[in-house]
DNA sequence: AACGCGTCGTGAAACGTTTCATACACCTGT
DNA sequence: ACAGGTGTATGAAACGTTTCACGACGCGTT
């Protein structure tokens, strides 16, 4: 169908070394004859057969990343963050969806196996060995893992320190004042979950009293039927802060709040997570834990480019990012009230 | 690096044409060799090589979406579509992000082009003739525009109905009684808010008043400072309803009307675009236009997967889905007030 | 015993590149 | 006049598949 190398020799007069040569190394070839050529190519509209080049190279001139779901602003974010860092190096990325599910993930390992992709970026659906991607690593393709499992050393990694998190998030509503703060979330076996508690768990020891509410996802609607949980409480035993394990719930937790006519923050402060972009322009504009995104995108992409150029000597690297309180209204310092511990006791 | 075919070969004991009948045709090879191959290929862990079967097929098994922003959500559910669409088809969907970037466009055209791909998904950057996209066109790539240009004959395309979304919402504002009604977006040059607006006006017309305010761009922040045009204006000019071009806008709205203590819908009703996630999670629940995203992504997918397979003759087509008014409380039928024409008079 | 037929397997060609050893033509300095 | 460059172009090999015409073999029929 489309014009070949070969035609283009022919409508130029010269050999397909020429041609080649006219593409790749110009600089080898004469003025007049590497004018001549580019005019056949103009004019058949010839385009360059990336097959024929990489089955000739051995290798692709693209990276994959494979995420549990497109549509979540993490994932898209850590995409733009990949798609900057290899923007330079003449490789492209190629974004593929597990949407969380198994078996889709490990078809497009496949296809990414058959197109010897120089490597893959993955946040993969279920971390345990013996899987599709663990062949994939033997067999030599470079991966960094995202957001997953730093504990393995036969490759890079790059995370967010969650339980770090989970500790700003908890100092800060200490250091407010708060006495009785609760925990909304759910379910633990989300490594993130379970992480961010911990770390509210850590900075509230010996400083304050928490409140465990569990939810079975992490859904706005989970965030309302939580805080109506909280709201039934007796006055007494009511939380005066929620920190939450991420801001779709603490979207949920502040509308139905608000909905009963309990204040935020005054009656009870709210701190979210991931501080996604609506956070801040909630009703009452959300505290949360900021986590960055997008830089994990461009460092996780240039692990993999490095493991690739030094193909020999790499040593894998599993770097953890910090994340950054981003203090708002929801949790701005409340008035005074029930001191338990008067400040002259101390 | 990787074993190859000849490899597999070998090893089994038969020749290379064995070897690929067992891969593409089994049932034409008998038990007993086959299985001897199969232990093979898995011995040696081989791995198809993908370039060199495409070199020979004359084309690739992948069809490509190119996005504007891999972050905005109507995108990421556009491309959920396709991807449902195309799931069966043991075709691949590789995601290539312009970010609104001509330049970056172009290289993706190039990239995707040298690779072969059966065909484009594009909302492209510009919509003019001449471009990148149009060569891509003649030479024989099927093309199916999204939410783009839906005028030329040369190619599919998908989009939805802007006009009736802004009708849709301008009717429902004058039928709750409103008589004075704002539009609050801009820029004009973008081709859906101009379509928009275009709706409520022809739905306002000889029904209600029409302000119009004009933002820079669709940001919450443009959103608020919007609104404080339209309460610095006197009381009796103001609008008792809002229709913005999208959700950010009617959320910046929302949130500088509550800071002034105006109250939505009663005071002032307010009505979005799009049906983010989050306009139902907003602290007045927003009315907003739905648009069918996801089937947009997979029409879209469709429709070239029509075009790729009756190379020869498909006929092109031109899809417009039709979106749809979600009512929540932010425009729900406000106390009756400042009755121009009293119902007696009609 | 000759024939035809179905079942399996083979070998070579072709896909479009890149690369490399080689060839040719000229120039330059001895 | 000749050796050694330098600058340019060539032809062939190789990359790993798929496909296809062909041949070998065994078996049932006449």
């Amino acid at each position: 169908m489309t014009a070949s190398i070969k035609e283009v020799a022919r409508h130029a007069g010269v050999s397909i070394g020429t041609v080649s040569n006219v593409l790749n190394r110009p600089d080898l070839v004469a003025e007049a004859t590497r004018r001549r050529v580019l005019d056949a190519i103009a004019e058949l509209g010839y385009v360059r057969n990336d097959s024929a080049r990489q089955l000739r190279a051995g290798r692709s001139r693209q990276i994959a990343i494979v995420v549990l779901d497109v549509t979540n602003p993490f994932f898209t974010d850590v995409i733009r963050g990949a798609e900057a860092a290899v923007d330079k190096h003449g490789v492209m990325v190629v974004v593929c969806n597990s949407g969380d599910d198994d078996e889709r993930e490990r078809r497009h390992l496949e296809l990414l196996e058959e197109q010897r992709v120089r490597g893959v970026l993955i946040t993969p659906v279920d971390d345990s060995r013996g899987s599709r991607l663990e062949q994939l690593i033997r067999r030599g393709t470079p991966v960094v893992l995202v957001d997953r499992g730093a504990g393995r050393h036969s490759l890079c990694s790059v995370a967010v320190d969650d339980v770090l998190g989970g500790r700003l998030a908890g100092d800060h509503l200490v250091e407010q004042g708060h006495r009785r703060i609760a925990f909304v979330g759910g379910p633990l076996s989300i490594a993130q979950v379970a992480d961010r508690r911990a770390g509210v768990t850590q900075a509230l020891e010996g400083n304050a009293e928490l409140i465990n509410v569990a939810t079975p996802n992490l859904t706005v609607g989970a965030g309302r039927s939580a805080a109506r949980e909280l709201t039934a409480l007796p006055a007494a035993d009511r939380p005066t802060a929620v920190m939450c394990a991420n801001d779709l719930i603490a979207l949920g937790v502040l509308q139905e709040l608000t909905r009963q006519g309990i204040r935020v923050p005054q009656d009870i402060a709210i701190v979210g997570y991931d501080d996604i972009e609506y956070a801040a322009a909630a009703a009452v504009p959300l505290s949360s834990v900021r986590q960055p995104r997008e830089q994990l995108g461009r460092t996780a992409a240039q692990l993999l480019l490095e493991e690739v150029d030094n193909a020999g000597q790499h040593q894998h690297r599993h770097v953890v990012f910090q994340p950054e309180l981003v203090v708002r209204e929801s949790s701005a310092r409340p008035a005074r009230r029930r001191p338990r511990q008067p400040s002259i006791a101390s």
